[in-house]
DNA sequence: TTCCTGACTT
DNA sequence: AAGTCTGGAA
């Protein structure tokens, strides 16, 4: 059993499973993913529910961008948030805006086809991939980073390094990566915000940085 | 005033 | 490497 294997086991014990992602339907989860870049998930909440019920991609391919901004205004850098929601329809209108389809399609392709999205960087693609289309690539973020590095691991620059590091020591599998990411979220949430609260933390007796202000 | 599950341009 | 995009909550 690896380390990472280990601190998913100790995040679980602690929060229990997360039930990702937090939305009604597939391309809900898509739109949120956008809409949470660089920006609280209370602010997405509230763009979510802006859109009553336009949360559909027929609506987003045919609204003028100034239209969509004005919805997902709360939710931050509106005008670009925007572009990239139309940007992400269209492809998805390749496959029928059908996830069933989408999801019979190779992970590596859906992978490249994502990145190739103006707006859709390697993390967005890979919380597309794992929570709407099922395929098991490991989300990486600033949680993700600032906990590993917390603990004392050497947390490489490069995105892709990080999420080798990943899917190098666990079994490459959807449930694993779903709950793993969301518990990171979790734990980031609660105790390991940049300003760090480390009272009652359920990681304290193995976290590096806790350890050190010890000494 | 800081921070928020980034990505792009220069 | 640094600058840009942005509102809302703490």
């Amino acid at each position: 059993m690896t380390d990472l294997a280990r601190l998913f086991d100790a995040l679980l014990k602690a929060y229990g499973p997360r039930n990702w992602w937090p939305a009604q339907t597939p391309f809900e989860m898509m739109v949120g993913a956008v809409l949470t870049q660089n920006t609280s998930w209370k602010n997405v909440e509230k763009a979510i529910a802006n859109f009553g019920d336009r949360l559909t991609p027929a609506f987003i391919a045919e609204a003028l961008p100034e239209e969509i901004a004005c919805i997902i205004r709360p939710s931050g850098y509106y005008n670009q948030k925007a572009i990239k929601l139309k940007a992400l329809t269209a492809w998805y209108q390749r496959y029928g805006c059908d996830i069933g389809k989408a999801r019979q399609a190779n992970g590596e392709q859906l992978r490249g086809e994502l990145l190739a999205v103006k707006g859709i960087g390697p993390e967005t693609a890979d919380a597309i991939l794992l929570y709407a289309l099922y395929k098991p690539f490991f989300v990486v973020d600033a949680y993700t980073r600032r906990i590993l590095h917390r603990l004392g691991y050497e947390v490489p620059q490069a995105y892709e390094s990080v999420r080798g590091m990943f899917e190098a020591n666990l079994p490459r599998d959807v449930y694993l990566y779903n709950e793993f990411h969301a518990l990171l979220v979790e734990h980031a949430k609660r105790h390991c915000q940049k300003q760090p609260a480390c009272g009652r933390c359920p990681l304290e007796a193995v976290c590096l940085e806790r350890n050190l202000k010890e000494w």
